[in-house]
RNA sequence: GGGGGCGUGGCGAAGCUGGUUAUCGCGCUGGCCUGUCAAGCCGGAGGCCGCGGGUUCAAGUCCCGUCGCUCCCGCCA
């Protein structure tokens, strides 16, 4: 067994404290389709333990909005419990089939694909809008054994011919210039549109098992006077008569919170970096999954943290994405291997990396990540692993020291890409007032950040999972851009 | 910041050592076709070969510059 899965197993240490490892291979409370009620674990837990007393009845909820959209359309989804009735459909005309005497088209809804018989050949364009009213039929020679034998057409909004997109085609078979270039008809493309169907389960799945612990959501703010981290890689803004800068990461106002009381916090969103990297895994701006969590003893519980999470995000992506996943020819990791993530020092890493590749090295490069998470498949069956205790020198001045020159900081490397990275951080003022002085640094910049420390803060830590990153290596995708909506990189600002 | 590769109709490509009207597939369009499911068959439209300059009798092809894209490395989520 690896070194690392013992802080994983071993209950000895954690049983006299509060554990939040327990959850870590169930999938997160709504994700479970098990026909259960998504809130029977939150009415158990005492945390939730009055969300009937804030929140509106849900078969209320329920009831109103069923409602409103059973009268508005049948989705394409649903045809198949519907044989023999009228329905009307409304969606995108996704391909036109005409054959003379009879021609198909394929609807496309939010909900899937369908198809609809004309007599003729309709008068319509690919990726116009259309309501039709029809029957459905069982029928063998339709695709998915269903049809809508349609009685009247309307065009609800037509498409231009000039299609700039194959809206209806294979993305593999398109540039990524083009599919960006062309960003908001690719959109349209079931496969492409399948990438942020996943995404938002990943969003969905991390936050919720955050709650489900105890972590409060934070939402701060993206503008920022000066940078903690040395001024390097920071957007300027104009801002009234000032310049102000975007911020690359919310780590001190996590810090913050966790000093003002809340002691858990996680924030979804933004990070800016102004770097002119120009390479498959970097843009200047993606969504940072960040969360801080005080009163840890190491960096060893911020891993066990973040195996809670991606279990709950694999598990929560298999029961939502299955067909995603199919459009990418993408398997998620299973959630129950998530323990056993490897867990390696930075100095094991490298002599990992050396034996694997056949030559020395003195750093990892990206070509030794790809051959550290080989080396996790082939030993613990997850091709992901924790690189912990890196060089003090290649972390920034709040990482928590650690003997030997190292921190008590950590990367997660999954599918030969850093996903995420992580420390305990120094909470104490004198440690830190030294750290400043060994980096160079101006406390007088750091005023605000330093008051959190100097009026009593408990030993914390916390990590940043880029959510990009993530989606792009659960599909296999080549690159970032490509899960990204609208990626900004070192050209790009458009569409 | 350093180093490779590529720019050819809306999309994806071919075009070898320079040589006549620039080719193929998808898409679009006209025609035929009542069971397609990447439908099929016959016809058609659509390109100053990224842009600028040079070499040459002759440049998509060679050279220089420039812009754009893409990949590897440094660094990072």
């Amino acid at each position: 067994m690896p070194r690392g899965t013992r802080a994983c197993i071993s209950s000895a240490r954690h049983s006299r404290r509060e554990s939040w490892t327990s959850p870590a291979i169930q999938a997160p409370t709504s994700c479970g389709a098990k026909g259960r009620s998504p809130w029977a674990r939150l009415r158990r837990n005492r945390h939730g333990r009055n969300w009937w007393c804030v929140r509106p009845s849900r078969t209320l909820m329920r009831k109103c909005f069923q409602e409103w959209s059973r009268e508005m359309r049948t989705l394409v989804s649903e045809l198949p419990g519907v044989v023999g009735s009228t329905v009307t459909l409304s969606g995108w005309v996704h391909r036109i089939r005409d054959l003379g005497g009879v021609s198909f088209v394929v609807l496309r809804d939010r909900s899937g694909m369908g198809q609809l018989v004309f007599d003729a050949k309709p008068d319509v364009t690919v990726e116009s809008v259309i309501e039709v009213h029809g029957s459905v039929a069982a029928n063998e020679k339709a695709p998915g054994g269903v049809e809508v034998r349609v009685q009247s057409m309307r065009v609800v909004s037509p498409a231009a011919l000039d299609l700039p997109f194959p809206v209806n085609q294979d993305p593999g078979k398109t540039s990524l210039e083009s599919i960006l270039d062309n960003r908001m008809i690719a959109l349209r493309n079931p496969s492409i549109l399948s990438i942020f169907r996943l995404q938002s389960t990943i969003l969905r799945c991390f936050a919720e098992y955050l709650r489900g612990l105890d972590f409060t959501e934070i939402k701060t703010s993206k503008l920022i006077g000066t940078g903690t981290e040395g001024g390097t890689g920071l957007f300027s803004v104009d801002y009234f008569d000032t310049k102000v800068y975007l911020t690359q990461s919310p780590q001190i106002y996590k810090q913050t919170m966790i000093a003002a009381g809340l002691e858990r916090v996680f924030e979804i969103g933004p990070a800016y970096r102004a770097e002119k990297h120009d390479t498959p895994r970097h843009i200047n701006e993606f969504i940072s999954l960040d969360v801080e969590m005080a009163f840890i003893e190491s960096e060893q519980d911020l891993m066990d943290l973040e195996t809670g999470i991606l279990a709950a995000i694999f598990a929560g992506v298999r029961a939502s994405n299955q067909k995603d996943l199919d459009a990418w020819k993408a398997t998620v990791p299973d959630p129950e291997l998530c323990a056993r993530i490897p867990r390696v020092s930075h100095d094991e890493a490298k002599e990992i990396v050396s034996k694997e590749t056949g030559k020395k090295v003195y750093e990892i490069s990206p070509e030794g990540e790809r051959a550290l998470c080989d080396w996790a498949m082939k030993t613990a069956g997850v091709e992901a692993v924790f690189v912990f205790a890196y060089p003090r020198k290649s972390r920034p001045f709040y990482t928590y020291p650690a003997e030997n020159n190292r921190t008590k900081s950590f990367d997660l490397l999954f599918r030969g890409l850093e996903v995420t990275s992580g420390s305990m951080r120094i909470n104490r003022y004198d440690m830190l007032m030294e750290n400043l002085q060994a980096f160079d640094l101006n406390p007088e910049g750091l005023k605000d950040y330093l008051s959190i420390f100097k009026y009593g803060c408990p030993p914390h830590g916390g990590f940043a999972i880029g959510m990009e990153r993530l989606t792009q290596k659960i599909l296999g995708l080549a690159s970032v851009k490509e899960a990204t909506l609208f990626p900004r990189d070192r050209k790009r600002t458009r569409p």
